[in-house]
DNA sequence: TCTCACATGTAACTAGTTACATGATTGC
DNA sequence: GCAATCATGTAACTAGTTACATGTGAGA
């Protein structure tokens, strides 16, 4: 089992989360769920075969936890060859994933728009951003006041958080900024006749 | 054909293509190609099943243009049925498609990483975003010496166009600036080990 | 001769989503 | 009795990528 073979980033994500500490499979599809996780998601179908796949690699080991009023668990954690490959992972060049957004495609046919309805869009993507900002600053706020000290430690799990909360954090705003924008552009660029339609 | 029939994302952005004006294939796939369009990508692999699926459906129309130097195309247009599923779909709700970023995702486990690895991939990273960002600046500054009259002109396909491309620069503004601070994090808060050695 | 741009397609695969399926226990 | 959380899986499908396949004409 398991030499030179490569991750993907599905099992990078999940060894991601093992190498912090073993968990199972759906503690990863808890970490991993919509809401949740801003860097990665992955749902619970495409997480058990993916452990199974590490697993038969040699990546994974599991041991079956039996439980008293929930159903048994398998608990993973990653293997030393797991953990090489994890590292080998890292190192190696980031995938770049084209980009694709539905608003941002949807604003390049803009021109033919009938203005009320541009307006209900984007008022609405905006609330959605920032509402998702308010949760991570939230969160930030959370961290700033409890793990202050391990702020300053390149080594720690939570200076790792801190910097993707970051990035959640300026994509958010950004994206929201970018939204109110345009919708003040619509505003007072539109004719008056439609843009005026909704409030 | 083609009653409440609903269009994919992709079928929409054949179209808001082919609604500003009639083309091939060919053509679509051009500013569908990766370094081109921010918003929204595809393969000429997936354009002409697309195109045949759409065509079936009676949204669109195409004639044979023979010419004289290259070989023979197939020029698509809308269809009145096409235009009104397209304005049917810009008013529906936006589907929000997950985020994933491999970058962000390596970020959760920068704890564990060499920081000289860390150092050269958001080195790397913050290079890639600003190359875009210039890239994105050089076709602003373009459009408002070239289009500026039709930049307040919300029913002109420049204004739309401009509207894109903003998005296009916040998100590289935003990404590089994260990728800075990552950066700044990893040198100041380096042992001084590992965090030297590369440049 | 070879490569590049134009032009259109199909086949095989990978990644991800939705739906199906089962079963325990706790709280309303 | 019913819904929710915990827990693990499979099946069928959609979307997207990579590779295969073919052919023209222009320019180096």
């Amino acid at each position: 089992m398991s030499d030179e073979l490569k991750l993907t980033t599905l099992g990078g994500a999940i060894l991601s989360l093992l190498m912090r500490c073993p968990m199972s499979g759906y503690d990863i599809s808890l970490q991993l769920r919509s809401p949740v996780s801003y860097y990665w998601q992955a749902k619970h179908s495409q997480i058990y075969p993916e452990l199974s796949r590490l697993s038969e690699e040699g990546y994974v080991t599991y041991t079956v936890v039996g439980q008293q009023d929930r159903p048994d668990k398998k608990v993973y954690s990653v293997t030393e060859e797991g953990r090489e490959a994890f590292t080998r992972w890292w190192a190696s060049p980031v995938k770049t994933s084209p980009s694709r957004d539905e608003l941002v495609l949807r604003a390049f046919s803009l021109w033919q728009a009938d203005s009320g309805v541009a307006l209900r869009l984007f008022r609405e993507e905006e609330a959605r951003h920032l509402r998702q900002l308010e949760e991570y600053e939230a969160i930030r706020a959370r961290m700033e006041a409890e793990a202050s000290g391990k702020l300053n430690d390149l080594t720690s799990k939570d200076f790792s958080d801190y910097v993707t909360l970051m990035r959640g954090i300026g994509y958010e705003e950004e994206y929201g900024r970018w939204c109110r924008w345009v919708i003040e552009q619509i505003e007072q660029l539109g004719t008056g006749r439609d843009a005026q339609e909704s409030e």
